[in-house]
DNA sequence: CCCGTACCAA
C-alpha cells in the first residue's frame, strides 16, 4: 500500500508541480485514487496466499509490481486527458477522462474534502473541459454541509457567469445551505432569484421552506408560504405527503396535536399512502405528548398496510418507554426488534 | 446532486 502511495504522490506532484498545489489537496486526492485502486490491490493479495514460502518473496515483488504499474497507468490517463483536452482532441480517451475526472470530483465532494476536489475543478476549467451541472451540484452540496455558504454563493455566481447554468436542484441545495445555518430570509432570497433567473422551483424547494419555517416556530408563516407558492409555481396535483409530514411533524414539536392530527386525517382522506417516516412521525408525537398507548395504535396500523418499523421507530419507543419507566415493555420491544432484524446503531 | 422522522453526549 505504501509503495502505491509513493508512486502516487511523486507523479501527482509531478503533473501539478509548475501549479502550486495545495499539499492537503493532494494528500485528498491520493487517498480518493488510491481509494479505487484499493479492490484491485486487495485481489492481488489474496492470489499470495497460495505461495509456498520458497516463493513469497517472488509473489510479494509481483504484486507490488502489478499495484505500481496499476497506478502508473491511472495517473498517465489522468495526465493524458488533461493535455488532450487542452489540445481540444475529442476522441473516447478524452471522454473515459472526462468521466474519471467527475468520477473522481463527486467521490471527494462526497468525503467532504473539498479543496481538493475544487482544485480539480479549476484544472478542469483551464484546460476548456467544463465538469457537468451534475458535478457542480456535487461541489455545492459539500460547500453547504459545510457551512462555507459564501464559497457556495461564489460557486452559484461562477455558474450563471460562465456556466453551466444552474439548475432547480443547485437552487435547491443552496437554499438548503441557508437554511442550515439559520438564514432563512437568505433562502427565501435565492428562492426568488431563482424564479427570476426562469428556474421554476419545485415541490422539493417548497419543503425545505416550509421545513425552514417550522423549525424557527412559524407555523402560520409555513403554511401561508406553501398555499402561496402552491398556487403560483409548484406543480399541483402531485403527491404532498412530505410536505404534510413537515407540517404535521412542526405541529407536534410545537405541542398542537390537535393541528397535528388534522393534517395526518387530511392526508387520509386524500388517499394518500402513508409512508414509514410519516408513522415515524406520528408515533414520535404521542410519544412525546406521553401517550405510549396511542402510539402503540399507529404501530399497529403501520404493520397493518404493511409498513416495517425502522431503528427510528423502535428507538422513539424504547426512549419514550424508557422514560415512563417500564423497563419490561422496553425489552419486549427491544427483543421484537432484533427478531426482526431491524439494524441497531451504535455498536 | 436538492425535501420530512428517532436515539444521545467519557
Amino acid at each position: 500500500m505504501k509503495s502505491v502511495a509513493v508512486c502516487t504522490t511523486t507523479h501527482i506532484v509531478n503533473i501539478c508541480r509548475h501549479d502550486g498545489v495545495l499539499p492537503c489537496a493532494l494528500q485528498d486526492i491520493i487517498e480518493t485514487v488510491g481509494d479505487q485502486c484499493q479492490q484491485q490491490n486487495k485481489d492481488c493479495f489474496s492470489q499470495t496466499k497460495d505461495c509456498n514460502d520458497k516463493r513469497d518473496l517472488r509473489a510479494v515483488f509481483n504484486v507490488l509490481d502489478t499495484m505500481l504499474k496499476d497506478s502508473l497507468e491511472r495517473l498517465k490517463t489522468m495526465r493524458e486527458g488533461i493535455s488532450w483536452a487542452h489540445i481540444g482532441l475529442c476522441g473516447r480517451t478524452f471522454e473515459g477522462s472526462y468521466t474519471q475526472h467527475v468520477a473522481i470530483i463527486r467521490a471527494l465532494c462526497l468525503e467532504g474534502k473539498l479543496g481538493a476536489s475544487l482544485w480539480l475543478r479549476k484544472k478542469m476549467i483551464w484546460n476548456v473541459v467544463i465538469p457537468d451541472v451534475l458535478t457542480h451540484n456535487y461541489f455545492l452540496n459539500g460547500l453547504c454541509k459545510t457551512g462555507e455558504l459564501k464559497k457556495a454563493n461564489w460557486l452559484v455566481s461562477e455558474m450563471l457567469y460562465c456556466g453551466p447554468s444552474p439548475n432547480c436542484a443547485t437552487y435547491n441545495t443552496l437554499m438548503k445551505g441557508y437554511c442550515l445555518i439559520n438564514n432563512v430570509d437568505r433562502a427565501l432570497d435565492v428562492f426568488s432569484t431563482m424564479a427570476n433567473s426562469g428556474v421554476t422551483p419545485n415541490r422539493v424547494s417548497c419543503n425545505i421552506l416550509v421545513h425552514a419555517l417550522c423549525k424557527k416556530g412559524l407555523l402560520e408563516d409555513a403554511r401561508k408560504l406553501l398555499k402561496e407558492i402552491l398556487d403560483e409555481n409548484c406543480d399541483k396535483g402531485r403527491s404532498n405527503l412530505i410536505t404534510s409530514t413537515i407540517l404535521m411533524d412542526g405541529h407536534f414539536k410545537n405541542g398542537d396535536t390537535v393541528q397535528a392530527l388534522a393534517f395526518w386525517d387530511e392526508m387520509l382522506q386524500r388517499g394518500t399512502q402513508m409512508d414509514v417516516i410519516s408513522y415515524n412521525v406520528i408515533i414520535y408525537g404521542f410519544c412525546s405528548s406521553r401517550n405510549v398507548t396511542v402510539s402503540y395504535r399507529y404501530l399497529s396500523e403501520m404493520f397493518k398496510s404493511g409498513l416495517i418499523p425502522d431503528v427510528f421507530t423502535y428507538n422513539t419507543l424504547i426512549s419514550a418507554l424508557c422514560k415512563e419507566g417500564k423497563i419490561d415493555e422496553t425489552c419486549y420491544i427491544y427483543s421484537v426488534m432484533s427478531r426482526m432484524g431491524v439494524a441497531l446503531d451504535h455498536i
